[in-house]
DNA sequence: TTTCATGATTGGCT
DNA sequence: AGCCAATCATGAAA
């Protein structure tokens, strides 16, 4: 009403409906000099103005009054239970049965799944046990059950108290969801109740409101479980990729583990205290050093087997020979070069010798070098004299071809190669070329 | 993350 | 079929 336009469109000059009567303008003379007569009027519309706003009072109280009234009224008129009930029948029959029908929950069971992982992993569930038994579960599923190292032992720990931070969180997170849970559900109970006094609420309403609501908080605490769960796996994963990368030995350790290797050949399987001292030197278990070693003679001698044999060449050994050929001819270049500087810095050396020692020995032939061309692994160990025979930087290339093999009449010399292991790696003969071992294909033992 | 070594694959050539 | 060269995939080391 009040933004009704009509009533700005009022012509000029008429007094407002609720002024009295004979009211011109706004008290105000034709001259616009204030007068007695004014006076009288600011009285008037005083009385007027105080007149409005005590009929606003009233009514708004009267309104409240009214609806006070209204409600005591229906609460207490003797049709009023009845009334209600019948409707509240009618709504059970109808729209609360129907809900009711598509409302049959089942247990959820993602929300299963989460709980039983969650009690599984020791997040949920009782404390103690919960969470080291997790740990040692994940701990032992890399260390096979193996004895444990102070580092597992610290990576237990720490597996421990980030999974018990975890824990916590989740607990207190769960903890205030239900509390959360519980004061809104309190809160929409009572303000139901209330309302019922006005309008048909059945209990059997109530009730449904109630599983309403628990859906939701139970939604939000299915999410909650959700990302413990995921917290969790990361942890485990991280914890369990850690343990993983330490499947292979130092470099240091591997090192010192070649050594022993390459300068026991003849009986390179150590014996037990020699074990116990490589262990302790790497910082590994004496196990882990019998299987090094159980790793290095089995593919040791399935390297002869296949190459002194002759058997029938797979294609793992092509493609290691194929490969050793075009690396060994890349490399080549390089290996000149640095093949001439030993040669150049051994030359330097025999001729200080030779001066203070007047020795007849003639500098090395750069071509002849015992470098290593096959790159950085196989260049790593000093090769005896005489055991170039790959190695001839200065002229053909005598590196074996796969067909080759077996075949003493390409590179296979019987001055080169023995035709047998006897002797192979006696004290006259020197070492093998460092390749040979280093190189062999790792996965030849499957062979 | 980058670099390196190495096994494997693919296509062309003889 | 065997070899060569280029390239990819992967694991280890720096």
């Amino acid at each position: 009403m009040a933004n009704d336009p009509s009533h700005y469109g009022q012509q000029p000059g008429m007094a407002p409906a609720h002024m009295p009567p004979g009211v011109p303008g706004y008290g105000m003379g034709q001259d616009g000099v204030p007068g007695p007569e004014t006076e009288h009027r600011k009285q008037e519309i005083g009385d007027i103005l105080q007149q409005i706003m005590t009929i606003t009072d009233q009514s708004l109280d009267e309104a409240q009054a009214r609806s006070e009234l209204r409600k005591h009224t229906l609460n207490c008129h003797r049709m009023k239970p009845a009334l209600f009930q019948v409707l509240c029948e009618i709504k059970e029959k109808t729209v609360l049965s129907i809900r009711g029908a598509q409302e049959e929950e089942a247990p959820d069971p993602q929300l299963m799944r989460l709980d039983n992982m969650l009690i599984a992993e020791g997040v949920a569930g009782p404390e103690k046990g919960g969470g080291s038994s997790a740990a040692s579960t994940a701990s032992q599923a890399v260390s096979g059950g193996g004895p444990g190292t102070p580092e597992n032992a610290i990576e237990h720990s720490d597996y421990r108290a980030k999974l018990a931070q975890i824990r916590q969180i989740y607990h207190t997170e769960l903890e205030k969801y239900e509390q959360a849970c519980s004061e809104f559900t309190t809160h929409v109970v009572n303000l139901l109740r209330e309302q019922s006094r006005t309008r048909p609420i059945a209990p059997k309403e109530i009730d449904r409101m109630v599983s309403i609501i628990r859906r939701k908080f139970t939604a939000i605490e299915l999410q909650l479980k959700q990302s413990t769960c995921e917290a969790v796996m990361i942890l485990r994963s991280r914890f369990l990729d850690a343990r993983r990368k330490r499947r292979n030995f130092s470099k240091q350790a591997t090192e010192v583990l070649n050594e022993y290797f390459y300068s026991h050949l003849s009986n390179p399987y150590p014996s037990e205290e020699a074990k116990e001292e490589l262990a302790r030197k790497c910082q590994i278990t004496v196990s882990q050093v019998s299987l090094f070693f159980i790793k290095r003679v089995v593919i040791l001698l399935c390297s002869l087997v296949v190459l002194l044999a002759s058997l029938s060449v797979c294609g793992q050994v092509s493609n290691w020979f194929g490969n050793k050929r075009i690396r060994y001819k890349k490399n080549i270049g390089k290996a000149q070069e640095e093949a001439n500087l030993y040669a150049a810095k051994t030359a330097a050396a025999a001729a200080t010798a030779s001066n203070t020692q007047q020795s007849p020995e003639p500098p090395s032939d750069p071509g002849a070098s015992n470098y290593n061309p096959l790159g950085s692994r196989g260049s790593s160990g000093q090769l005896s004299g005489g055991q170039g025979m790959y190695m001839s930087l200065n002229g053909e290339n005598q590196y074996p071809t796969a067909s080759s093999v077996g075949d003493n009449s390409q590179g296979y010399s019987g001055e080169a190669m023995p035709s047998s292991t006897s002797g192979m790696y006696d004290s006259h003969m020197g070492q093998p070329p460092q390749w040979f071992f280093h190189d062999s294909p790792c996965a030849i033992s499957s062979i």
